[in-house]
DNA sequence: TAGACGTGGGG
DNA sequence: TCCCCAAGTCT
């Protein structure tokens, strides 16, 4: 494997000239902002979360304030990033940071991965982009990055690996930590994209174990692909828009009218109201969730 | 642990 | 057009 310093040295010298102006990267960015930015960016592209993180900001610009409303302000105001339970999960951390933890948002790593809609990935991107902490941020730039340059292969595994975690951590440096994770997760989402890698601007072209190796194609089993159109997914989105455009309760045939099997539509409309994205009330009109 | 979970843009 | 995929988490 390459000395580290090599690595280093490089990635972070290309950040330095290629670092994207992000907002929630810039020195005013609090915590929270940090915070909503890592959940809205979640299988999410930057171009897209962009306005929606502006808005949130300016109309809660604390936990304490989107903890103050509704959960269906959040799913409302969430808009068209796909993924509403990230919508509800980051209304839950909200109020448990209000609640629970003085209205700050939490800097320990075990803290963070309690909190709903926070798993290992963004407990160690909030723990280190936000207030410096030496974690390992493992998100699937960096895993295909590491996997490309060290392992020599096109694509990480599916699942994070053990041996993933170990690599990454052997490279962690002692002091600079945050900024190494996002320089890599930078080179990974401009530079060694999934698709087509620009391996003539990397900075790490001349160390890079698949390059090296004539860039042999992935090898395992075909990626699982994702299906949409006709599925259950496609349909709850119909029917959430509709709630969302609404500003009270609809009656249920503004429902119908998106979706015309009606035995999906019901499993669809249960499974919203199972999660909380949606609720029923007795007249049977249907709104976004009040608690 | 594989599958569910939204949406839209680029190749 | 169709397919891939974008800072994952939860069960």
């Amino acid at each position: 494997m390459v000395e580290p310093h090599l690595l280093h040295n490089a990635v972070l010298s290309w950040y330095e000239d290629n670092a994207r102006d992000l907002p929630w990267r810039a020195a005013g960015a609090t915590p929270w902002g940090v915070l909503v930015s890592e959940i809205m960016l979640q299988q999410t592209p930057v171009v897209r979360v962009l306005p929606v993180w502006h808005e949130w900001m300016e109309r809660w610009p604390a936990p304490k304030d989107l903890a103050a409303e509704q959960p269906g302000e959040a799913v409302r105001h969430w808009g068209r990033l796909g993924y509403p339970r990230r919508a509800l999960r980051l209304h839950a951390c909200a109020r448990a940071i209000t609640d629970e933890h003085g209205g700050e948002v939490p800097s320990d790593h075990a803290t963070l991965l309690a909190l709903p809609g926070i798993g290992e990935y963004t407990a160690a991107a909030v723990a280190s982009f936000a207030y410096g902490g030496r974690h390992a941020v493992l998100d699937t730039n960096v895993r295909r990055v590491f996997a490309r340059a060290v392992r020599a292969e096109e694509y990480p595994p599916t699942a994070t690996s053990a041996a993933e975690r170990r690599l990454a951590e052997a490279l962690l440096p002692e002091l600079g930590a945050a900024r190494w994770g996002v320089a890599v997760m930078e080179l990974g989402a401009l530079v060694c994209t999934a698709r087509a890698p620009r391996c003539a601007d990397c900075p790490i072209a001349d160390v890079c174990a698949w390059r090296l190796a004539g860039k042999p194609p992935h090898a395992g089993p075909a990626r699982r692909g994702q299906t949409y159109a006709g599925t259950d997914r496609q349909c709850r989105g119909r029917l959430l828009a509709v709630l969302r455009a609404a500003h009270g309760p609809v009656p249920k045939a503004a429902l119908d009218v998106v979706w015309d099997d009606a035995v999906q539509r019901e499993r669809a409309l249960d499974g919203l109201i199972a999660d909380g994205l949606a609720e029923a009330l007795d007249d049977d009109t249907y709104r976004l969730p009040h608690a």
